[in-house]
Order: structure tokens, then sequence, then C-alpha cells
DNA sequence: GATATTATTTATCGATCGTTCCATATCGTG
DNA sequence: CACGATATGGAACGATCGATAAATAATATC
């Protein structure tokens, strides 16, 4: 029978938190892009010697693979929860998600726009993996909303004509713009104002 | 008096091509994006020697900006026509707007999605002038269909609560995002039924 | 033809890239 | 306390980065 009991792993302890450093990471890939952040600059930012980071997460790939994982559960989790939310209509889900999205991506304290569609959204063959993490990402977060958008039709909350996978692209395409619209210094209002328009054509059943 | 007629530089003439270079290189920012894409790159995929990319173009920023110019020239250009063709209705100029916008961004001859919207969606520090560089033509766009609704507010074209800044805002948006839902597989067909979910909720006048 | 000017070719520059080696430090286990 | 295992700090690796120096070639002008 193995071991029930927690146990602690042999040899010297990690002395920096992991977390506190991918938070760290986080922004700076966030804000820079795979490519354009190098390790010097991770190294700098954590605070953490470029051997513990390889010792920790194999290689600079492996540390943004944690990085995306670590944004998911700390941005985007909060961004999707409306989503989530069995209480919410389709609608009032769908404007709880483009609402957050608009004070997500104008949120001062982090870079602008959402760290998944500009994180990499162009970069060499060399890290075409990297880029197809990040497209694996969103096209899933596109599909979890479709899912949602398909409940609320069945439930008879969309139009009798409307199609909820084109409505969860549109919907989606829209968010994707609003971050380029954030990066380019739209404001929280602004971003507010195009989230209202989407929702003033919302194909609500008659 | 100055010399009227044209006079050729001294010196020995340039050999390569400078528009076909551009070309070259414009795929190869577009697709990768400016620092993923490295001099030895352009050098490869031009034919041109780097001395003499150099001589012609100063450095990659400099040669970057030539090709910015040369995408606006030869693609941006198409793509905007409607938006310049006195002929159209401003819904008609919208809707020739989007739908080249989807049969342009998934145009299996060229790299998906806009250049202007990816080439330099994030970058490191050292490139900010470069982001500001592709910027600023993406603000110039929005305002350029910003005008181009004004002037239909103006005609009556537009339902007498919209704003045309708004209006344009989301638009723009919407390509934009279109521009990612192409980089991430997104088919013509697709993108079409986004363009005309837009359109299907035009703000015309009564 | 002499000279000035510009382009091309080749080789190479210092800086930085991601990554790893090595000696040392700190843990759990026997 | 000894030993295996893991982490750390610092130095350094080869490769590639953007950019340039030097020598040569090809043009216009005088």
């Amino acid at each position: 029978m193995t071991e029930t009991k927690a146990r602690r792993r042999a040899g010297r302890p990690r002395v920096f938190d992991t977390d506190a450093a991918l938070d760290k990471a986080v922004r700076l890939f966030w804000q820079r892009g795979y490519e354009a952040t190098s390790m010097a600059d991770l190294v700098a930012e954590t605070g953490v010697a470029a051997a513990s980071l390889y010792a920790a997460f194999g290689n600079k790939a492996g540390l943004f693979a944690a990085v995306i994982e670590r944004y998911a559960a700390t941005f985007s989790v909060h961004l999707y929860a409306p989503i989530n939310d069995p209480a919410l209509s389709t609608y009032e889900a769908v404007k709880g998600l483009l609402e957050r999205a608009a004070s997500s991506f104008s949120e001062p304290g982090t870079p602008a726009g959402c760290f998944m569609y500009s994180a990499a959204a162009a970069v060499s063959p060399a890290s075409a993996a990297i880029e197809c993490l990040l497209r694996e990402k969103r096209i899933a977060a596109e599909a979890f909303l479709i899912e949602r958008l398909q409940r609320g039709a069945a439930r008879g909350e969309l139009a009798a004509n409307t199609d909820p996978a084109v409505l969860g692209k549109f919907i989606n395409t829209i968010m994707e713009g609003m971050s380029v619209q954030a990066r380019d210094g739209a404001t929280l209002n602004e971003l507010l104002s195009i989230a209202k328009m989407t929702l003033d054509r919302w194909p609500a059943a008659i």
C-alpha cells in the first residue's frame, strides 16, 4: 500500500515562491509578449536566478506554459465567472462577461488588454508551439462561451433564428477586438460603450 | 531656377528592386511580427545582403517603417476603398469594408489576419517606437472610419440616436477581433457570418 | 579620363540570446 | 553524522542578435 500522508520532497527546499514569481512573469509576458521577454528580464523581475527558474520550469517555454495557467487561474477565472453562474440569464451572463472584459482590459494595475490575445500574436517558427498553446486556450474559451449560449437557446432565451455558434464567435470576436482597443489606449468608458452597443442588439426571444 | 527634369542619382545604381524586397519583408513581418523576424531571416527571404538593406533603410526599424507603408499602399488601400467610394451609402460602405476584411484576413496567399493588428501586438521596451508606429496607423484608420460615419449621419443615413464615434469604434473593434479570429483559423465563411451579424442590426434611419 | 558618390560583397563586431556547468548549501533519510 | 537528493548563486557556454568596417564595383558629373 502506498504512503497516504503527504511527504515533503527530499533535498534543499525551494526558497522562492513559485506563484509570486509566476505573477511577476505574467506581467512581463503580458506586456511584452513571449519572444520580446528575455530570461534576463525574468531573472531581473522575479529576483530568481536563471538556474532556479530552469530547475523549476525546464525552459522558457515551460515557464510560459506555467504562466498561462497562472493567468487562467487568477484572471480568466474571474473574467468568465458570469458564464458559470447558474443564477444569471444568458443575456445577463454575456453582459457580465463583456463588462468584466471592459474593466479587466483597462485595469490600471495590469498591462492593457488580454494576455491570451496579445502575448503571442505573432512569433517565429521556432516558437510556433507557444503560439499554439495560446490559440488552443482562445478556442477553448470560445467553445466554452458557445456551450453556454446553446444551453440558453435550449431554455428559449435566444431568438429562434439565432445560431449560438455564430453568436458566440461574434461575442468572442468583440472581446478580442476590445483587447486591441485597450492596448491602443481605449478607456474603461469606451470599452463599456462597445459592450453596450453589442448588448443593445441582443437577439432575445420575443 | 532648379532643375525640373528628374535626374538620376549619382553613384552605383541599386541592383535590387526595393518594392519587391519590401513585399517579401511584409510577408515575414506579417507572419512573425517585428521582433521574431531577424535580419538574417530578411536577408534569406529577400536575397539582399544585410549591408544593402542597411544602406537602403537605415536599420531594422527603418525597414519596418517602409514595410508599413508598403502594406498600407498594397493592402490597406484596397481594404478601405469602400469607405472612400462616394457612390456607396454609409451602410454599403461599412458592408464593403467588413466583407473585404473577411476575405483579406482569410486570403490563402497571405498570412492570416491584418498586419497592422498583429505585427507588433506586444514588444520589448526597446521597440516601443515600433509598437507606436502601428498604433498610430490603427488609430488613424479608426478616425478615418468615424469621419465617414459622421458624413453619413449628416446625410441622415444613421438612426438619430446613433453616435458615429461609438459606432465607428464598435465596427473597428469587430475588425480587430476578426483579425485574431483569422489568425486562429477562422474560415472566410465564418468571418463573413461575423460581418453579417454586425450588419444585421444596422442602426439605419427609419 | 579624373573624381565624387553610391551600392555591393565579405567578414566581423560587441551585445545579448537561451541554456548549462559547477561548486556550494540545505533538506529528508538511514 | 553520513549520504542521496534537490536548490542556489555565479560563471560561462555556443548561437544568434542587430549593425558595421573595409575593400571593391558601378554610376554621374566635370
